[in-house]
DNA sequence: CCGTCATTTCGATCGTCATCAATACGATAA
DNA sequence: TTATCGTATTGATGACGATCGAAATGACGG
């Protein structure tokens, strides 16, 4: 029912809750949590993280969008450093940033 | 450096990089995160969680913006379930529910 | 070097969002 | 009830985002 979670604390003490936030510091995280806040990519991330990593070939198909809408996504989420992208022959495979998920878990809670 | 945290699991079980998100809960997720990714509501949450507490009142002047714009987004914030809404006397309070935060970054993390 | 295939970028369109002034609503005090 | 003050809603406008077809780029294999 419950588990203990060890994690790094946030390098700048920014929390959304319990103190400050900076004007750069906001503008970032909403930054960040708007790449994140949309039901494609959302979807994108849920299928790479579940899988561990993911090929840009076969995200159309999983999500329901053409090539280019998926790469303009796909684009915005490693901006974000939400992904990795990595290119392997003619194919790009991407992965989730882990720490980067919970940088923003730990600016928010 | 590092820290414990207890935290109650997710009562759907639905995690963005361990399990499978399902269509609604991924639109619900797209939904509040997207509530939350605008700098001056973000601004608005840090006000208020800092504070504990806050009343519209004094939110235009400390985001700049018209008291319009600033009901709008408390609208919104309110409707995402970040924040709860008090009427006192003529004035209105908002106070951030802080489970609901917490429910968000059970889902990310 | 070509030709092919995977992916990105471009250009256009359409819908949604942020913002504000003006107005309406709601609560209180006189 | 009426006047007043705080807040919400409306209506309009400009900016931004999602989407896709088409063209450009980049990575191989021959």
């Amino acid at each position: 029912m419950f588990r203990m979670i060890a994690r790094m604390e946030n390098p700048h003490s920014e929390q959304l809750t319990s103190s400050m936030l900076s004007e750069a510091a906001g503008e970032e995280l909403a930054g960040v949590l708007k790449a994140l806040a949309h039901p494609v990519r959302l979807k994108l991330v849920n299928i790479i993280g579940t899988a561990g990593e993911g090929c840009a070939c076969d995200f159309p198909a999983a999500v329901g969008k053409t090539q280019a809408t998926v790469s303009h996504h796909l684009k915005q989420l490693v901006e974000a450093g939400i992904l990795q992208r990595e290119q392997r022959g003619k194919w790009a495979w991407f992965q989730v940033d882990q720490d980067r998920l919970a940088e923003i878990c730990s600016m928010i809670c």
